[in-house]
DNA sequence: GCGCAGGGGGTCG
DNA sequence: CGACCCCCTGCG
């Protein structure tokens, strides 16, 4: 495959340190040049941004401007949605101003469940490292520029891994749970088609904590991140329990208040963009 | 530098 | 509500 390039012009929600530091991906690392490089799919892709431009560059195995408007979730409108969400009250257009470049990745569902299951109880480094050494070991190789990237394995190929196989790449407790959601994908027990093209929140959440090592807040994150785009779910981790614990209910950082009444205030503060609003106050309180 | 303790995007029983 | 695997980080 060969190199594709896609030139646009800069526009005002596009921000590469809020798309790819907000939580969302692992695959997406910083280079020296201040650009980021990250394999989604079959894809290599460089993004970096020059005299208002952003440029999209690397192999892509379709159409570099329908993959990356796909992708980068070029079809909503941010603009819209963060004029909407600032009205509803100061806390949260404070945090749109300070993340106001993020964009919600259209990614691949696949990965996005068994990236976001090894996300529990885990950090990003090692989340990270996990990731890359299950694409090195079990997924196709991708040449650019001279260097070796890997894409991450598909169902069937990572249906090769034993349980013992994860456990020495080091996913520790969870490769019991990676193993068995592998096979409930793999013999369609649980079939990702159908998820896909299923509307209702309620029904996709029901369906994903069928699966081994998902709880509520990795389902949310996997509606949320991956292609399904479920933006009414908010993803009720520490960092957000902290931030509407302060915010709404004047508690010190570290009480906890129930998951399911945080779910609630949101779903009532934020309506059904609560998850794009989960970002920004997520990646606020992180950062700042 | 090196060794060690502490903790981390939760889930499960 | 406690255990869970283990890498990463920070401190002594």
């Amino acid at each position: 495959m060969k190199e594709q390039i896609y030139k646009i012009d800069l526009i005002e929600s596009f921000n590469l340190e809020h798309i790819f530091e907000c939580g969302q991906c692992f695959r997406w690392n910083k280079e020296q040049n201040g650009s980021y490089t990250g394999v989604f799919k079959n894809n290599v892709l460089n993004v970096k941004i020059e005299n208002n431009k952003i440029i999209f560059q690397g192999i892509c195995e379709e159409d570099i401007k329908k993959t990356v408007e796909k992708y980068f979730d070029f079809e909503r409108d941010y603009e819209k949605i963060k004029k909407e969400l600032s009205k509803i009250d100061e806390p949260l257009k404070t945090s749109i101003a300070y993340g106001n470049g993020i964009r919600l990745l259209n990614q691949d569902l696949w990965e996005t469940i068994i990236s976001f299951i090894i996300s529990a109880n885990n950090n990003i480094p090692r989340i990270k490292g996990i990731i890359e050494r299950l694409s090195k070991q079990y997924g196709k190789p991708i040449i650019w520029n001279e260097k070796t990237y890997y894409a991450f394995p598909t169902i069937e190929e990572l249906s090769k891994a034993s349980v013992e196989d994860l456990r020495k790449l080091g996913l520790g407790f969870r490769d019991q749970r990676v193993y068995e959601t592998t096979k409930l994908i793999l013999t369609k027990q649980v079939n990702l088609q159908e998820l896909q093209n299923k509307k209702s929140s309620k029904e996709i959440r029901e369906i994903l904590l069928t699966l081994p090592g998902v709880g509520p807040k990795v389902a949310d994150c996997i509606m949320l991140f991956s292609t399904l785009k479920c933006l009414d779910v908010f993803p009720v981790d520490v960092w957000v329990r902290r931030v509407m614990n302060e915010l709404y209910f004047k508690l010190p950082e570290e009480s906890k208040l129930k998951r399911e009444q945080i779910e609630a205030l949101a779903k009532e503060k934020y309506g059904n963009l609560a998850g794009i609003a989960q970002q920004y106050l997520f990646y606020w309180k992180r950062e700042a």
